[in-house]
DNA sequence: CAATTATATATCCACATGATTATATTATGA
DNA sequence: TCATAATATAATCATGTGGATATATAATTG
């Protein structure tokens, strides 16, 4: 079985961007369920632009995917990623939605 | 088996002191072999003092070791390192110290 | 088409970070 | 003890990055 190696620019460029604290609890949250724009800024208390860059720059980086309906854009993770990307997602915990309802949106 | 569930803070500075291209380049040359910091200087084209301060972060952050002998100090991979980060530097290729003999030392 | 809503982009700014230069520390050996 | 070598720290500086504010775009609805 072959290894997945990756060239040391290619891994820490995706490093620098997994290592920022309000784009890792966008992916805790994205664990499991896709979660629109305005959801994702109603739960992690961030103001629209700043989430709407963060997920730019992870869409750019191919860890999240978007999907365009209407107005809403939803995001969720992207399937196929390197290992080393995915290790790192299911370390982190799983976010409890509680008794959050999708806001119809915001 | 328990999963290895971490602080979302913590692995994302984990992840940023990892995120440098640098950094990631001295942990693939730590693979296999513990080398001093000369070396390290030798092999990387950093200057002394970038390299330690380099150093001095992934110590804190308990990614490496130091060994001291003499007025030499040895830095190597910490062994018990969580999941996510052992993943990542699995991932990065095993670097050709090809003919590079230690230097005693600089 | 006008108004509204969801999202994206642009600009600016404060702050963090990495590199350089200079200096300090520590150990070794003459 | 003095000189030297290896490494660490301090200070400064330039650059990068994230957030806020303002504005633009795009889709929906009346």
């Amino acid at each position: 079985m072959s290894v997945d190696i990756e060239d040391v620019s290619a891994i820490s460029s995706v490093l620098k961007l997994l290592g920022d604290k309000t784009r890792m609890t966008i992916l805790s949250y994205l664990k499991g369920h896709e979660l629109c724009v305005c959801e994702l800024v109603d739960l992690l208390h961030v103001s629209q632009p700043a989430m709407s860059q963060h997920l730019k720059k992870l869409r750019l980086a191919g860890i999240i995917r978007e999907r365009k309906q209407g107005t809403w854009v939803y995001y969720s993770l992207n399937e196929q990623l390197p290992k080393y990307v995915s290790v790192v997602i299911e370390t982190l915990p799983n976010q409890n939605l509680g008794n959050y309802r999708n806001p119809d949106c915001c």
